[in-house]
DNA sequence: CATGAATGAGCTTTCATTCAT
DNA sequence: CATGAATGAAAGCTCATTCAT
C-alpha cells in the first residue's frame, strides 16, 4: 500500500467517492421518477441531476428497470426498523398505538421523501411485479400482522368491541394511501389537513363517541 | 317495421360504424393503457386491439394525450349519475345508506371496466392536471357533499356519535381507493375479500359493536 | 336523349359542373401549391379550398403530381398566344417591340395569377423534368427565337450597335426572372419598383445615353 | 515535433471527429436538399450520406429546419468576404471591375457546391423568411450598394453615360440569377455558355458598340 | 473508472390514395 | 358521379444503451 500511510483508510478513498455516486444517482432517479413516472422519466435528467455522466449510472444499475426498483426496494429498509420499534411496545393503549403509528407515518414518509416512493410504488407497482410482491412480503404483511396483534390485544383489554380491525387490518392504513393519493392529484386545488383526518380516522376506529382534543 | 320511416335511418349507417369505431379504440385504448400506463402504451397496440388503422385513431382524436382524457373523461357520467340516484334517499338509515353506497361502487365500477378508469386516475393523474381537477369537481367534490350530508342527517338522528365522518368524509371511500389499488398490485399474491372489507368498514363507520351478519 | 327536350344542351348540364369543380381544383391547387410548394401541399387543403371532396380531385387527375402538372403546364398557352401577337409586328421600332413585350410580361404574368405559375416553375421545375422540357420547348425556345428575330431586325436597321443580344437572348428576360424571385423573397423587406426596373432595363439593351421619360 | 506541445492536442482528438461528422452532415444535408427539396429530403438519406446514424444529426441540430437553416446561412461567409475583396478595389476601370465581379461569380460560386446553395435560396427562401431577410440583409444589399458604388465612379469617370444601374442595380446581377435557374431546369435540354453570357453581359451594361474579344 | 458522443430501434403523427356508400 | 372515412406507408424525432477515449 505504497500510496497512503493511513494504512486502512487509504482504499476507501475511490469507494467513498464511488458510492457517493452511486447515491446521487439514486436521489436525482428519486426525483425525476417521481416527477414524470418511470416510463416518461428519462436517464438524460437523472444523469444531469446527479452530476454524472450518463454511462456512469450503466457502473452501478444494469438498466433504467434496475435503477428504478433499486431505488424503490432500497428505501423500505427504514420503515421497517421503524415498524419494528412500534410492535415492540404492544403494552401500551391502542389509543397510543395508533397515535404513535400515524405519527411515525407522517414524520417518517409523509414529510419525506419515503413519500414519493409510497407514491411510486402505488402508481407503477403494477408494471413491476417485482417491486409489488418485497412490498407485500416486506412492508404490507408485516404491517397487517402488527396491527392485527394491535387488534388482539386492545380486544382483549376491552379497548375494542368489535372484530372488524382484527379482519381487515387494511381498514386503518387504507387512509394513509389516501393522504398519499390525495396529495398528488388533489391538493392544489384543495389541501388536506392529514393531521386531522388521521386523528378524526383513529377515533373512528376507537368507536369514540366524541372527538377528543387530543394533539 | 324493420327499416323505420325509410328517410331517417339511411344516413345514419355510416355514422353508426363510424361511431362503432370511435368506441372499439376508446375500449381499445382502456384496455392498453391499464395494462402499460400512459407513457408505455403504444397507439400501434390501440389501433390493432380496436381492428381498425393507426390513422383511423386520429380521426376521432387530436392525439394519444386527447385520446387519453377522453377515455377517462367520458367514463365519469354514468357514476355521476348513479350518485345522484343515491343522494336522492336520504331519508333510509345510514347503515342502509352506506350499504347501497358500497353496493353501487361494487357493482358499477370495482366489477367493470370502470375500476381501471379510478386506477388510471389514480396512477397517471398527477402528470394530467386537467383530469386531476375534473376529477374532483365532477366526482370527488360532489361525493364528499353527499356523505357529509348523509353523516349530518344521521348524526341528527342518532345513528352517529362522532361528527368525524361530517368532518372527514374521505374517510368513507378511502377503503375504497384502496381496494382498486389493492388489486392492481397485491391480490395476485394475496386476494382480498372486498364484500367482507366493505362491511367491516361500514361496521367501523357506525362504531358497532359487534359485526352485524349483513347481506 | 330522352331526357331532356333541349337536345344539344342536355348532356352539357353534367358536364359543365364537372368542368367548373375541375377547374375550381385547379385554381385551389394553384393557390396552395404556390402557398407551400409541391411536397409541403395538402390534397386536403386543395379540395376544401375548391369545395369539393377530396375523393373528388382523383376523378380528374392521376395523383398528385399529375395535378401539378395540369396546372402549371395547361396555363402556358394563353401566354403563347400573347406572344405570337407580339411576334406578328417586327415592323416596329425596338425599343417598341421591347417596352410591349415587357408590358405585355407585368399585365399578363406579374399580375396575374400565372406570376405564381412562373414561380412554381422555377422553385419546383428541376424535380419535374415534364415540366422543364416542357417550358423550355413551349415557351423559352419560342421565346428565344422571338427575340432573336427582333435583334437581328433591330440591327439591320440600326438599331443595335452590337450582337450580344442576338447571341443571348436570355440577356433579355433575365430581369424578367429577377422580379419575380425578388417578389417572392425580398418584396416583404425591400419592395421593387418593377416598372422602372423594366425600362431601365430597356434602356441598358437599347444602350441609350440617358433615360428617357417614357411612359 | 509531431505531437505538438504534448497537451494540446489530447482532447482535440474527440472534438475533431465530432467537427468533422458534423461537417459530413452540413454535407450530405446540401446534396439531398439540392437534389430533393426542403421538404421532399428526408433525414435518413442524409444520415446515410454522411455514413452517421440518424440521431447523429440530432446532436448537431435542433431539427430539419435547423440543419437546413444552418446549410444555407452558413454558406454565406465566404462569398461575403469575397465581395469585401471586390469592393476595395473601385480604382479599376468599370469593365474590369464587372469582368472581375462575374469572374468571382464563376469561380466562386457556379463552379462550386454555393451554386447549390443559392440554388436552395430561390428556390426554398419563400418558405423560409429567417433565410430570405438573412440574404437580403448580408449578401444582397451589399452587392447593391457595392454596385451601386462602382457605377458611381463610373458615371465620374464616364466610363457609364446613364444612370440606369445606379437606380436599379438588380440589373447587373439578374442574369447571374439566371444562369443558377437554367442549369438547374434546361442545362440538360440546351447548355447554356455561361462565360459567354456573362461577357455579353458587361457589354451591354457597358453600352459597348461592338464585341470585345476580351478573354 | 468515468465520460458523453454515437447509435438505431421504436414511437407518434401525417397525408396521398382508395373504395364502399 | 361525388363523397369522405379509412388506410398504412413513411417520416421526424427521442432516448436507453454502448463503447472508444
Amino acid at each position: 500500500m505504497p500510496s497512503s500511510p493511513a494504512i486502512a483508510k487509504a482504499p476507501s478513498r475511490r469507494k467513498e467517492a464511488s458510492a457517493r455516486r452511486r447515491q446521487a444517482v439514486l436521489d436525482a432517479g428519486l426525483e425525476v421518477f417521481s416527477t414524470h413516472g418511470f416510463a416518461a422519466a428519462r436517464l438524460d435528467d437523472v444523469a444531469e441531476r446527479a452530476g454524472v455522466a450518463k454511462g456512469t449510472i450503466y457502473l452501478f444499475f444494469d438498466d433504467k428497470e434496475d435503477l428504478f426498483e433499486q431505488i424503490v426496494l432500497g428505501a423500505a429498509a427504514p420503515v421497517l426498523a421503524r415498524i419494528d420499534d412500534v410492535i415492540s411496545r404492544t403494552d401500551l393503549p391502542l389509543e397510543e398505538m395508533l397515535s404513535r403509528l400515524f405519527e411515525v407515518f407522517q414524520s417518517e414518509i409523509l414529510t419525506t421523501k419515503r413519500k414519493e416512493i409510497l407514491r411510486l410504488v402505488i402508481t407503477e407497482g403494477a408494471h413491476f411485479p417485482k417491486i409489488a410482491e418485497f412490498y407485500y412480503r416486506e412492508v404490507i404483511a408485516k404491517g397487517l400482522a402488527l396491527i392485527r396483534r394491535l387488534a388482539r390485544t386492545a380486544s382483549a383489554r376491552g379497548e375494542l368491541f368489535s372484530n372488524e380491525i382484527e379482519r381487515f387490518p387494511q381498514l386503518v392504513f387504507a387512509p394513509l394511501l389516501m393522504t398519499v393519493i390525495w396529495e398528488g392529484l388533489f391538493s392544489k386545488v384543495e389541501p388536506l389537513d392529514v393531521g386531522g383526518l388521521l386523528r378524526a380516522h383513529r377515533n373512528v376506529l376507537l368507536g369514540s363517541k366524541q372527538e377528543k382534543k387530543t394533539r
